[in-house]
DNA sequence: GTCAGCGTATTTGTCGACAATCAGAGCCCC
DNA sequence: GGGGCTCTGATTGTCGACAAATACGCTGAC
């Protein structure tokens, strides 16, 4: 179930958004790799109308870049723009879980704990796509959690923004937050301890931030195509 | 200068979204009335195509609501999306408070002041359309200042919610906030007193939502066209 | 008199073709 | 030999027409 794209009613523009989301996260597709409307249209077999409207709906997640008259790039962001993007997210993050602690039922417990199970599974077997998909499905449960349904719509704009960062800056060492940090905003969210779920998240987002170089810019170089048709490839149809 | 739908590149497109946005404000075009492609591309002088991509745009921004096959209304915002909205307000806008205590320069102090003295100025000559742009620009401001982009991005986003909610729930009374309460966040942002300016600032913006009647639905009826055609006379072409 | 079913008319969604724009190679002039 | 210009190829932006879907009104039966 992606959860990116819930923006569009199309099922063929999710599919695009995503697989782009996915590829850049897998680092197949680099940061700066230019996406030609026709190549898209082709890889996906559907039209070009299609194609442009994913295109516009991932710029606006920040995903990609649209220069007028010279097309789609996935973007990348400054240092600055990493140093905002989680800046924005601890904004967030800290009064979502400030607020569930005051909120959260049995049944809201249940099912985070159930997702970091899910967390530890796909780390357990080593599956890196799962993993990237789940770590940040656990933020966004948070918020929808918490019930506040503009919360979860900027948090999903951010959580795609630092995944491309992660993507852009990290170290060869996880590029996933594992399991463990995540429980312990969970322990701190059943314990109803606002002030120590606040601090446990801040610290896990501070963790995520400073796991990654950002003092120099890795200047990164542009794949290209093959990296969306290998991921067709796994699910052809 | 309109500080909306700094989104697309296209003048036209700009202009349908701020026409329409104005509109909403000023009450002339009222939550769910329905806006009809056709419609506005006739009275933009413009093709539908263009009016789609506005109506896209203003969807993003929570100004529309489009279903399929149905098409675009103003949308209708519900009680909970209002606290929902000024909730998330309160998240950023007290921490940008706080961070532009610390960086803000001389510079900073004096473009603050001489945008209160606008609406200052507004307010007095009573001059309604000024003032409901001035008191949201003076928010965005404030984003901008403390060099955030992606929380002005997001506040962006967030201020036109309210000003819509304002729109849908405000009482007789007065729709924009008056100069003198931007005027006590600044003085607090100059003693680079953080702590007071947040405080300001959630009063400030309590105070917003607690001047409106969020308690009964007023279950607004639908205008029509004649808002925008009004609005267009004025600024012809 | 009321309700179901159908046909039409209006409105949105989609597509293919054309026009505008830009990058780059090749050529000419200096 | 180097720099600037133009022409060409490729790519994006735009538009108008067609197809699909929905709402509304009409007819007819019960």
């Amino acid at each position: 179930m992606p959860w990116l794209s819930q923006s569009s009613t199309n099922e063929v523009i999710n599919r695009i958004c995503d697989k782009i989301w996915l590829a850049v996260v897998q680092r197949t597709l680099r940061p700066g790799a230019r996406l030609k409307e026709e190549e898209l249209t082709e890889i996906f077999a559907t039209t070009r109308a299609r194609v442009r409207q994913a295109l516009l709906i991932l710029e606006q997640d920040g995903l990609v870049t649209i220069t007028p008259n010279r097309g789609a790039c996935i973007a990348e962001p400054s240092v600055e723009d990493a140093h905002d993007a989680f800046s924005a997210r601890l904004a967030i993050e800290q009064r979502l879980v400030s607020r569930l602690c005051q909120t959260a039922s049995a049944e809201d417990i249940r099912l985070l704990r159930d997702h970091i199970d899910q967390e530890r599974k796909a780390h357990e077997r080593g599956d890196n796509e799962a993993m990237i998909r789940l770590s940040g499905e656990f933020h966004m449960l948070i918020a929808k959690l918490s019930g506040a349904g503009l919360l979860l719509k900027i948090l999903r704009m951010l959580t795609i923004r630092t995944s491309l960062i992660t993507a852009m800056y990290q170290t060869q060492a996880t590029q996933t937050c594992g399991p463990d940090e995540h429980d312990r905003i969970l322990a701190a969210i059943e314990a109803r301890d606002a002030q120590s779920a606040s601090h446990e998240m801040a610290h896990h987002l501070h963790h995520l931030e400073t796991a990654l170089r950002l003092s120099d810019t890795p200047i990164p170089v542009s794949g290209l195509h093959e990296a969306l048709a290998t991921n067709l490839r796994k699910r052809p149809s």
